[in-house]
DNA sequence: CCTGGAGTTGTCCTA
DNA sequence: TTAGGACAACTCCAG
């Protein structure tokens, strides 16, 4: 090792295990940690609420990690990487490559401008299992269906690289005058004025090692299981890494091999642990997408919904927004979100087939408020299952199948336990009328100390109405053009 | 080259 | 009560 400065900017790879780029840093010398909180090129896809409380606690666990060294700054990194470079004068850049398009061309100028000032620029994969580049047809086109993209494309080609110890020595270079440590990432201002935030304290632990036990925790008491119990709401079958994975405080990599050793030990039966590997499948299926459409965020996949009848109705979106559509099952996913910065797998699908099948509210709002709300916040994963859920995107469902907000309350939280605990206001109905509560006898409502309309809102819309109201909607397209 | 089968997540109607 | 088919169109691939 020679005593030169290296820099390792940190990006979506907040985690020391695991990390290439940062292993070829250490090995090349002593290692500047940077992170640029950017709100300069991502357009209208700045980090949302959740995702800047997410980050302020990831920081701050990364930097502990950092023995307090971790250098933070704000604003361009177009300008700010080669400012510093120049200030401490390292000789080399290192970083784990992003996929978003906006990071794509950022990226690609300050690699252009590095190199032509004489400095090494080293990227590396540190968060998909497969480059998008590299998973295509034999045409050499990419795939836009799922089951052959991840059964042919991912699981013949090469398996994915091995994980890798965390960089040992890891020397940190301590040039001075340079903000750093929880006072810089404090000056980030990452955390709401008031409240809000303060509970999701309670529920996540952010950070490496809770990225590692939410892992475990999952292996040991999720997996089994997980095929059938990952479409209940309210129960623990589903590995909730979302977030851990968005902000790389642990890779694809570590989960992917992990979950391959509890299969092969037979610790859990093969078609639960199989069904969560291609989980981690769709995670790969929905990047490709962003790589190879850019577009994807915002411009309808498939060309012909852009003729789509969509309604604008702000009072109605509002209601959505808040939990107050009058659907148990969808307040009570709406609520879980508001609540905890997160939504399981299947309340995203019920309420985002209500919110563009039956409000007929375009997809972008709930793109929207999710990418302002989620913790797990992914342009990729975010743009790609809202245009699924649309039946506007690639492998898109069907635009026959809209979720009916009652029979999916009754099929996927059949003893009310999801509803009962973000719901209150409902929570004294027996379970019979839970998913309905207009149709409860006056005296059942009396009984639940539920009055419609006063404590709890009766529904906004009518689902078998709408329902017709869409398929009409859908119906409409094939005759244009 | 053509052809047939299959494809994450649903609902409703009919027999 | 329950099981099966209809609901489109297209992509991908194996034969």
């Amino acid at each position: 090792m020679t005593g030169e400065t290296v820099i390792h900017w940190f990006r979506q790879d907040l985690r020391l295990a695991d990390n290439p780029a940062l292993r070829a840093a250490a090995a090349q010398g002593k290692v500047l940690p940077v992170y640029i909180l950017d709100d300069v090129n991502a357009g209208i896809h700045k980090m949302g609420g959740a995702s800047r409380w997410w980050l302020h606690h990831s920081l701050t666990s990364l930097n502990a990690s950092l023995d307090n060294k971790l250098v933070v700054l704000a604003g361009d990194p177009r300008e700010l990487l080669p400012q510093l470079v120049q200030q401490v004068g390292a000789k080399a850049v290192h970083w784990n490559r992003a996929y978003e398009p906006w990071r794509i061309s950022r990226d690609s100028a300050i690699k252009a401008s590095l190199t032509a000032a004489g400095i090494t620029v080293d990227s590396s994969n540190g968060s998909l299992l497969w480059e998008p580049w590299e998973v295509l047809k034999n045409d050499g086109t990419p795939y836009r269906v799922f089951t052959p993209f991840y059964r042919r494309g991912c699981l013949t080609a090469p398996p994915p690289r091995q994980p890798l110890p965390a960089p040992d020595p890891l020397v940190l270079s301590t040039h001075p005058d340079l903000a750093r440590g929880d006072t810089a990432i404090a000056g980030l201002g990452l955390l709401p004025d008031h409240g809000w935030g303060d509970s999701l304290s309670d529920i996540w632990a952010v950070g490496e090692a809770g990225a590692r036990a939410q892992l475990s925790g999952f292996l040991d008491h999720g997996l089994a299981g997980y095929k059938a119990g990952r479409n209940f709401p309210a129960r623990r079958n589903v590995s909730r890494l979302s977030a851990y994975l968005h902000w790389g405080e642990i890779s694809p990599n570590m989960v992917w091999y992990a979950a391959q050793q509890h299969l092969q030990n037979g610790a859990c039966p093969d078609q639960d642990g199989d069904h969560f590997l291609s989980e981690l499948g769709w995670r790969e299926f929905s990047h490709s997408l962003l790589y190879h459409f850019p577009d994807l965020p915002r411009k309808n996949l498939q060309p012909r919904f852009d003729h789509f009848a969509w309604r604008d109705d702000p009072q109605l979106l509002a209601k959505w927004q808040k939990g107050m559509t009058g659907y148990p099952i969808v307040d009570a996913a709406m609520r879980e979100l508001w609540q905890t910065g997160y939504m399981h797998n299947r309340s995203r699908m019920i309420v985002g087939s209500f919110l563009v099948k039956n409000l007929r509210l375009h997809w972008h709002h709930g793109e929207a408020w999710f990418w302002d709300c989620l913790v797990d916040a992914d342009l990729a994963n975010n743009s790609a299952s809202w245009q699924w859920i649309a039946g506007c995107g690639a492998d898109a469902a069907p635009y026959f199948r809209i979720f009916n907000p009652i029979t999916q309350g009754e099929k996927f939280d059949p003893d009310g336990a999801y509803i009962r605990r973000y719901v209150p206001e409902v929570a004294g109905l027996p379970d019979a009328y839970l998913c309905s509560p207009w149709t409860a006898p006056a005296e059942v409502l009396a009984g639940a100390n539920l009055r419609l309309g006063e404590t709890y809102p009766r529904p906004i819309i009518d689902a078998k109405q709408s329902r017709e109201a869409a398929l009409a909607a859908f119906a409409a397209l094939k005759t244009v053009e």
